[in-house]
DNA sequence: GCCAACGTTGGC
DNA sequence: GCCAACGTTGGC
């Protein structure tokens, strides 16, 4: 089993949104490395760190889990989304995306803040300067410091 | 709202 | 294939 962290701006869809409808398709990925990552490495039972970017407290909001592999992503074909893509065809796909299922939502947000100042964490994507992934691996020792700051 | 860092596009 | 211009991300 691998562990993730995924972007979203809480604007748009944060992780109550996600708890109210249990499962989402993660539409609207269109950047090819993390279209990879869902394509080709995201499994059934994946367990997913919500991050909620680009808003007042930016940070891990919960849990989610991958419900449904690899699947074409709808909105490309749909030329009245924002996520349209007019080279993309039915045939061949462009992008593709997976389900998450809710699982948790945390007390607190962890905060990017509190991510940087702690050990053993100072690997993690999210931390570096300038990435900005929405993406991401998350080794299983990573995931497991972040769980401990769940308060 | 600013801006650094990064990804993508397209002319050559 | 290079690279300048442009667009986007996302923290601050």
């Amino acid at each position: 089993m691998n562990y993730w962290l995924m972007k979203s701006e809480p604007d748009v869809f944060s992780i109550d949104d996600l708890k109210k409808k249990k499962k989402s398709g993660w539409d609207g990925v269109r950047n090819y490395q993390a279209r990879n990552y869902m394509r080709d490495e995201m499994k059934i039972g994946d367990i997913v760190l919500f991050y909620h970017s680009s808003c007042e407290v930016p940070g891990v909001a919960g849990l989610a889990r991958i419900s449904r592999p690899s699947h074409p992503d709808p909105t490309q074909f749909d030329s009245n989304s924002d996520y349209f893509d007019s080279k993309a065809n039915l045939k061949n796909p462009r992008w593709f995306m997976v389900e998450v299922e809710f699982v948790e939502n945390f007390n607190k947000i962890i905060t990017l803040s509190k991510i940087k100042e702690t050990k053993g964490l100072e690997a993690m994507p999210l931390v570096q300067k300038g990435s900005r992934l929405s993406i991401n691996p998350v080794s299983l020792a990573q995931y497991q410091i972040i769980l401990t700051l769940r308060e």
